[in-house]
This record gives C-alpha cells, structure tokens and sequence, in this order.
DNA sequence: TTGTCGATTAGCT
DNA sequence: GCTAATCGACAAC
C-alpha cells in the first residue's frame, strides 16, 4: 500500500529510520522498476548546518523543502548527478531524508540499461544517490512533485521482513562543524547494496 | 554578468 | 588514494 500523508509528517530521522525496508515505484513508457530502500540520510530543519536549508535558506533550488512532509526534492549534483530526497515533517519546516542507496526488486533490466556500466556487478547498480537516480530516471521533471498524489513516482510498504539498523555520520559533509558527527546515517546492517561500509 | 563549487562517481595510479 | 567530468544555482559584483 503507499504511504501516505501521515507517513512523511515526521521528523527527518525519524522518517529516515521508518523508510529503509520501504519500496521505491518508478514508473515510465509503461515500465515499472521496484526498488527497496536499504541507506538513508536525515537532513534536520533550519538548526543543520549539513542542510542546504541551514538557517531557513529558501532559494529556487531549496524551496521543495519548504513544502509539507511527502514531497519530493530532487537537485543536481557535481554537474551530472541527480540525488532524490524525499520532504518530511510540516510545511516551512525544511527537513528531508536523502535516499543514498537501494536494492533491485523488479525492472531490472530496465535499471541496466539506464545505468550503462562496465562492471557486471549488481551491487554496483544503485548503491550511491547519484547511482539510483540514473538508475530509476530520476531528474529535474519530478523535483517538488507530491509522493503521496503522484503516479509515476511513489512508496510503498515494504514486507514484514526483520533487519537490524546501523547507523553512522553522513557522508561528504566535513563542513557542517558539530553537525558533521551527528549519527543521522541510516542503513540496513549486512545489506551488500548499501554505498559504504 | 561572472566566477565558484558541490549531500558524487568512475577510472586510473 | 586521487582526480577529472560537467552543470546550474548561488552570491558577489
């Protein structure tokens, strides 16, 4: 079932640690690609200096954020890469969970041929939020469009299946002084397609 | 209008 | 471990 309103209503690490398990659909031409969320990271309001809404920020790339909790947020990265985040808590209260990693359920295939990679790894297909979003068509079309309502792009419950979290400091945010060691990375212990140990 | 640089990745040493 | 790739948002001018 997707999830709904109430679902993303939360705080961003509370919504981060609720969302592993949880299933990605992407649809598009009539494709359908299913993925399960193994890695997340929380990006908490307008206090996280690691936040690109620090200090209540609200540019044209950040106002996604802003929005009410089940939102997309959807920016460009590095000058080729797109990461997916999704928006949680109330409106002008910018938190938002980055999904950083996933595992292939169905539509591989499709996955495969988005991605173009040398390696025949399937662990290398989507374990890094650049990685995933080339991997499920993930750009700028869908930035800020609303999860809860939108049909190409949504989540959904997971099985019932158990699994242990870890969590650990985010990544690449050395210049978020004492926010930087903050525990706010999320992951399913002993998944093989989360992107770092 | 211009210059800087990033919540990354792949490929090479 | 190191770094090029490649773009638009952002802030300074």
């Amino acid at each position: 079932m997707r999830l709904n309103q109430k679902f993303y209503q939360k705080d961003a690490v509370q919504t981060a640690k609720d969302l592993l398990g949880k299933i990605i659909v992407r649809k598009y031409y009539g494709k359908t690609i299913k993925v399960k969320i193994v890695e997340t990271e929380a990006y908490c309001g307008a206090e996280d200096k690691a936040s690109h809404a620090y200090n209540n920020k609200k540019t044209k790339r950040t106002a996604p954020m802003f929005k009410e909790g089940g939102h997309s947020y959807i920016y460009l990265i590095y000058g080729m890469y797109y990461c997916f985040n999704v928006v949680t808590a109330s409106e002008n209260n910018p938190h938002a969970v980055l999904i950083r990693a996933v595992e292939p359920l169905t539509g591989i295939k499709q996955i495969k041929e988005n991605r173009q990679i040398k390696s025949s790894r399937t662990e290398d297909l989507t374990n890094g939020p650049g990685k995933l979003s080339q991997a499920l068509k993930i750009n700028k079309s869908l930035d800020g469009c609303s999860l809860v309502e939108n049909s190409s792009l949504y989540i959904i419950d997971g099985s019932a299946e158990n699994f242990e979290i870890n969590s650990s400091p985010r990544v690449n945010i050395d210049y978020a002084e004492e926010y930087k060691d903050k525990k706010w990375r999320f992951f399913i212990k002993n998944n093989k397609y989360i992107s770092k140990s």
